[in-house]
RNA sequence: UCCCCCGUAGCUCAAUUGGCAGAGCAGCCGGCUGUUAACCGGCAGGUUUUUGGUUCGAGUCCAAACGGGGGAGCCA
């Protein structure tokens, strides 16, 4: 048994605290000897195929979320492993490295509130953790965007490294790259471009990176990582448009719709082709948040960035240029489906004027799994909180 | 099943984070005009889906119900 599941056909309902989110998961024990964790997703019987990392199909009811399967060992085994252990050391030079760099840069570095009245809407299928707060119902915080482009009104550069909680999918318990509990390098820059603040992520993932070559051979070569791949991200990163991203995708075949975000295996064959880490710019108006700007020359097409890793690892980063003027914001919550009403305190802050700005948010658990050249990014973590599976 | 958004005049929708519910079309009355998606002026039109709560005050916030729409391996 892996201590997590129960006897067989005993079923598990753990909840929350918070007086009306409530965390659902049936999970039963499966199998003869291991002590399997069958997770019944909330995923419709008509939904279209899922598929493992590989291009496996995947049954959408039935698919295991065992923890041999994942490869998670327990979590003691897990912190005194020597690779979770060079794994750390890696971490800390990156965010020793981080600090550096953004000190050098002038930017100040803030500690975000972790709860709070509301939180950026994240991504579609992610839910929101409820917090009781004295009888009012707060959130654990998704993003630290709010409270980045705010602080700007006291600060001309910010940034902060924080923790965000999002209730993935189950599904992404499979992906390698999702995790319900990470860390955001969130920095933010009053009055820059999209263009500047993605000239600042390429130079502080390179001095990142240069720190790491330079302080961390021993832990790198313990971890098997490349060290001549990885210090291709010191090159300058390429650039396409989200356009050209889906042309190159169907040359080689592979379906994708020019009005959405790239999906998964899409993201994934760009990267393993890419000798470089590289941004994806101007996405279609309609798939991100209303904080992305929306272009002022190019109607319909977002000031904004992801930065992907080579080597299939994927997405590492994403920022934009910001919306800052009441007036659009509000029209941007609508058009993304935003009641403006709950943002109370961060609409009253706009209409007395927050500056313009953009900037950006670096997945650290992400980025060390792309560093240290780690299959899954749970390995990443002292404590990973893999979505859907009960861990510490 | 879960999450989110919406429900305002007959119809399509406003009301910009709590402060006297508005417009266009349709309707009715009158005017103008060989009109044809007519035009001009006027009139009428509402228990803001329902029930409860918070508040000096609720279309707006909270809870529940009903109805409609969207989302659910991309969005670190």
């Amino acid at each position: 048994m892996d201590g997590c599941g129960g006897p067989a056909g005993r079923r598990h309902r753990h909840r929350d605290a918070g007086p009306r989110h409530v965390v659902r998961a049936a999970v039963r024990a499966g199998g003869a000897v291991g002590s399997g964790r069958r997770v019944t997703p909330t995923v419709p019987a008509d939904a279209p195929p899922l598929h493992d990392e590989l291009g496996r199909p995947m049954d959408s009811t039935t698919f295991s979320m065992n923890r041999a399967e994942l490869d998670l060992p327990s979590p003691v085994d897990h912190v005194r492993s020597p690779r979770t252990r060079a794994m750390v050391r890696v971490q800390n030079r990156m965010l020793d490295a981080a600090r550096e760099f953004l000190r050098d840069e002038s930017v100040t570095e803030i500690r975000p509130p972790i709860i709070g009245p509301v939180t950026d809407p994240g991504g579609r299928g992610a839910k929101q953790v409820d917090v009781d707060y004295y009888g009012r119902r707060y959130r654990l915080m998704t993003s630290a965007i709010l409270y980045k482009q705010v602080t700007l009104t006291g600060f001309d550069a910010i940034y902060a490294i924080a923790p965000n909680v999002r209730l993935e999918p189950l599904e992404t318990a499979v992906t390698h790259r999702h995790l319900a509990e990470f860390h955001q390098i969130d920095v933010e820059v009053a009055g820059a471009s999209r263009d500047e603040v993605m000239l600042l992520a390429q130079r502080l993932v390179g001095h990142i990176v240069t720190r790491c070559l330079s302080d961390c051979q021993g832990e790198l070569s313990e971890l098997g990582r490349e060290t001549a791949e990885l210090s291709r991200a010191l090159e300058p990163f390429d650039r396409m448009t989200h356009a050209e991203a889906v042309a190159a995708l169907m040359d080689s075949g592979h379906p994708q719709d020019p009005g959405a975000e790239i999906d998964w295996q899409g993201e994934e064959l760009l990267s393993s082709r890419a000798p470089r880490p590289f941004f994806v710019v101007d996405y279609p108006k309609g798939s991100r948040g209303f904080y992305d700007r929306e272009s002022p020359s190019e109607p319909g097409l977002l000031r904004n960035f992801d930065l992907l890793a080579p080597g299939g690892y994927g997405e590492l980063a994403s920022g934009s240029e910001r919306e800052y003027d009441y007036g659009r914001i509000v029209t941007r919550m609508r058009e993304t489906g935003e009641n403006p009403a709950k943002y109370g305190w961060y609409l009253e802050a706009a209409r007395a004027g927050i500056p313009a700005s953009a900037g950006f948010g670096i997945g650290l658990e992400r980025l060390t799994r792309y560093v240290a050249g780690l299959p899954a990014v749970w390995q990443a973590s002292l404590y990973p909180k893999v979505p859907g599976v009960f861990a510490p």
